[in-house]
DNA sequence: AACATATAGTTGGATGTCCTACTATTTGAC
DNA sequence: GTCAAATAGTAGGACATCCAACTATATGTT
């Protein structure tokens, strides 16, 4: 019963279908787990619209941008895969890719040789210079919430990545 | 410099780097996002952990879910895409895996010969209902931050999703 | 020194998502 | 009624993510 006024809304679609179904005591994580996904579709659709027409992803400008705020411009892939949680598999396939448009480049590390160096090319700094400007411009200053509301959303989410070990 | 009792969280550590970079109006944001990134990753893989096991994934579960709360158990390919919220290519792809599996069947509209429904099998009704018991239980039931927490980023994403024409 | 164990990356495979065609069918305008 | 335009799905391709397995190199224990 939940088609009256019915609620286009799909995640208060789905906590009624949980509480009806005797699952009340899952429905506020199903709501909120569901919601995160549908957050993640629209901000990474909206950031990947800006970037491209720069030949950039998410993934691989984010890849960029920790290279340019490292010291050196350069990071092993290890401590790549290690600042942005994701599998050593994902850091080949960005460098693979950001090596093939000469954004970056792979060099021998110099002390330990099972390592590989990822250098940050001029090109892929400037690239990355370009990609913020519109993506600051025409994402991030303007979610669509208000900036406290976007900070409390940080805030929640920190809590759950403190129960995932984040930090 | 950030580096003195230095902040292991990389969200914060975006957020000083956008200030340094005189960005500060888009820390926000930038933060927000990237928090939404990182909490996507973290969920789909506590569910996807449940899931596995039963040979799902949290897409075809989502789409099993669908089948299962609709009337007849069935549904056309276009308001699965609707509903869920992706594009139909990505409803082909999963339908194509849950019939491979036969928890789900093709069958001819009734009316419109363009148009394909998509009909829950016994198996797929009964392996949702198994999917959704694991990931009550190990996920939904406790996702590591207070229950009233939950509710209020599903409240905050609600504001983005407005924004995004959502409802 | 020598060998077992751990670490760094890559390769190959499965899935999911989107985009761009392309086919089949239905709708709507004239 | 006819024909253009819209709609429903699918095929093929690019990317991203993870997992499992494999190679090469480093470490540490005896």
């Amino acid at each position: 019963m939940s088609n009256s006024a019915g609620p286009r809304d799909l995640v208060a679609q789905a906590r009624e279908n949980w509480k009806e179904q005797g699952w009340a005591d899952a429905a506020s994580g199903m709501a909120a787990t569901t919601s995160i996904m549908r957050a993640h579709q629209i901000l990474l659709a909206r950031v990947d619209a800006q970037l491209r027409p720069l030949n950039l992803t998410f993934a691989r400008y984010e890849l960029l941008m920790l290279l340019s705020f490292s010291r050196d411009g350069a990071l092993p892939m290890r401590v790549i895969g290690e600042r942005l949680q994701v599998h050593p598999t994902s850091v080949t396939s960005a460098v693979d890719r950001l090596e093939r448009d000469e954004l970056v480049a792979r060099r021998q590390h110099p002390t330990d040789r099972r390592a590989v160096l990822v250098v940050l090319a001029d090109t892929g700094r400037k690239l990355a210079m370009r990609a913020t400007r519109r993506v600051n411009d025409h994402v991030f200053l303007d979610l669509g919430i208000s900036r406290a509301a976007a900070d409390e959303l940080t805030d929640l989410v920190n809590g759950l990545r403190r129960s995932e070990g984040d930090f």
